[in-house]
DNA sequence: CATGAATGAGCCTTCATTCAT
DNA sequence: GATGAATGAAGGCTCATTCAT
């Protein structure tokens, strides 16, 4: 069989290289760097394990691109309630439950791991800096301000309370929802009693 | 001379053993069994690696040991709210503050540890079967049901809410306090209107 | 270039693994499998250590294996005499050649480690306590009665007789011939008045 | 309570110092230098594992003390015979049950043991070569000799006979008579038709 | 590009030996 | 003399990474 041609094969490299972070984000999500094998990633993709080092120089070289490209998704999300119609306080709903649901959440929980794990790469130390909390924090204070006039926001320091929301999501994700029998993800009503205040 | 008596090789066993288990409660709590090497724990003590194994037959029978002592610890911890006096939602607090202050804390993040984590003896998962979730729950559904009846709580299923609150506590436990730079415990103030509601 | 078939690698996987079954042979049938390290079987094959554990999960797992073997091997080679032309005697000096010889020595001697060594594993123990001394001696038993009935086997109990038999051989294999300063492997001559009676 | 003079404290020595190389000696010659642990000749001596340190410098020399005094006896044994009543076989006879009996085993196991293990201290090689096999040859020849010329011992090379009915007794030895499953010692008769021949 | 054989650093654990008491 | 706490070298095993095919 004739060799593909450059198309073809930078096309397979960028399908590839899709399926194995992907594949990745999963395992690395759940269980952070060190309980990471790069075999499991590779039976996730469904490839060999040589072939991860084909396209990713190295475990932390994967590790870290995943995280760079989830800090920038959760900008995204962040930004993205903005283009949403309704009240502030449906706007956080939605991203309360993006955040939650099973579509956002790898990322968010692999910013986590970034975050809360040893022995993570120089490179992810730095990134967890420049995409601190209070960048995250910075993104929602106009919704959480607007929130605040119409009086659905409790009233107090709003970076408190945006700090205090967020870190609340993000170690809730953590829990093994599969798990009922020891945690219970709280409903967004609960939750929501946080910011909307008495 | 003669060789020490028996009181005192005991108490330095036990010296030693506490020692041991206070080091290794605070490596364990903060980075998990796979992420702890019995060097770390090793070095916190400030002792060999290999007198560990005077003490402890393996990593896992002390990880276990620990886990065991946390889950009757933790038990303590819910039962002696009840000794105290003021009002069921005061209790509630404290518990609260208890679970999240510098003193509680590394017992529960161990048993958070002890159920989230992979590789966790054998043992542990029976330990973590016998002290769920629910246990914990039942020993704090009378004072809820007391707030509720007070007004002071919010009215709804208490399982449910209970639940909610204590995986709440249990994964805010998990985030360094010192990366001020990522998260922030939310204050009382904040956690509490979860449960009064509004 | 294409990766290899599975013919191929088949056939790497089954050299490699009959090279290590060779080498580790040649050296827990010596030793024993307490005196025996895994880098000692990596240097014989010529391979690193860490490969022995592509092939075998583990050296409990190889030992066991390689007495598996040695059992079917012995058993073989016992029913084998009863292939040969000659008399009974002549089939008895041949088995005792085969057992002290050079060749099937190793299986043997493998037979006898695994007999006489403490800290061998269970699967081990049980596989000599299947294929017992007994079951060697009722292999035997045909050729010895034939014997008796020509004359050329003394007379008395054969089951005796038999098990003494073995007994020698199998303690005899275990002298280092090499080191002649020290030992002498008995001629066929003097080992076979044993069984041949004055 | 005073402290013991001199000579009392020279006794405890000695009888200490007996009673470990009786322990070590029990352990030893059956789990040969490799497979014995100081812990196990200590719990054996119902001692401490510290205190073996204070008779002997170390594993190796305890080993090779007693390899030493067992290769002192063992000549002593031979030449015993000398002493008896009876026809040259009566002496022999007598030898080999000295041999395989309950006292003497474990010496001549000892000497098993440091002849043909692996991982035995230097000092124990040389002393291995001094009192080689044929030094204990030497010392029966006159008795087989005797043998001979009577007609009870069989013709031939009485070097090649005594070298070989050592070897047997030597590896006979070695075999766990408990472990009737798997070995028989032979009995003296089936024993002696080596030696008396046809 | 793809595979899996191969390597070796590093971790858990054991045990001979030392030493304070 | 006697004890057992303490140390560290060394062995079994895992897994990230390299490389021949």
């Amino acid at each position: 069989m004739a060799p593909l041609n450059d198309e073809q094969l930078h096309q397979i490299r960028d399908e590839r290289k899709e399926q194995i972070m992907e594949a990745a984000l999963k395992v690395f999500s759940r269980r952070g760097i060190v309980g990471t094998k790069m075999s499991m990633i590779a039976a996730e993709a469904g490839i060999s394990h040589g072939l991860l080092y084909h396209y990713f120089k190295s475990k932390d070289e994967l590790f870290t691109t995943l995280v760079q490209m989830a800090m920038l998704g959760a900008q995204d999300a962040m930004k993205s309630i903005y283009d949403l119609q309704g009240s502030p306080l449906d706007k956080i709903k939605y991203l309360t439950k993006e955040i939650l649901d099973e579509s956002g959440r790898p990322y968010f929980m692999l910013i986590h791991q970034a975050r809360t794990s040893e022995g993570v790469p120089e490179k992810v130390k730095e990134l967890v800096a420049q995409y601190s909390m209070n960048s995250f924090v910075d993104e929602l204070l106009p919704v959480f301000k607007e929130g605040q006039q119409t009086g659905e926001i409790a009233a107090g320091d709003l970076v408190e309370l945006i700090s205090a929301y967020l870190s609340v999501l993000s170690s809730l994700m953590m829990l093994n929802i599969q798990d009922e029998e020891n945690y219970r993800i709280p409903s967004s009503d609960i939750l929501m009693r946080m910011v909307t205040g008495p």
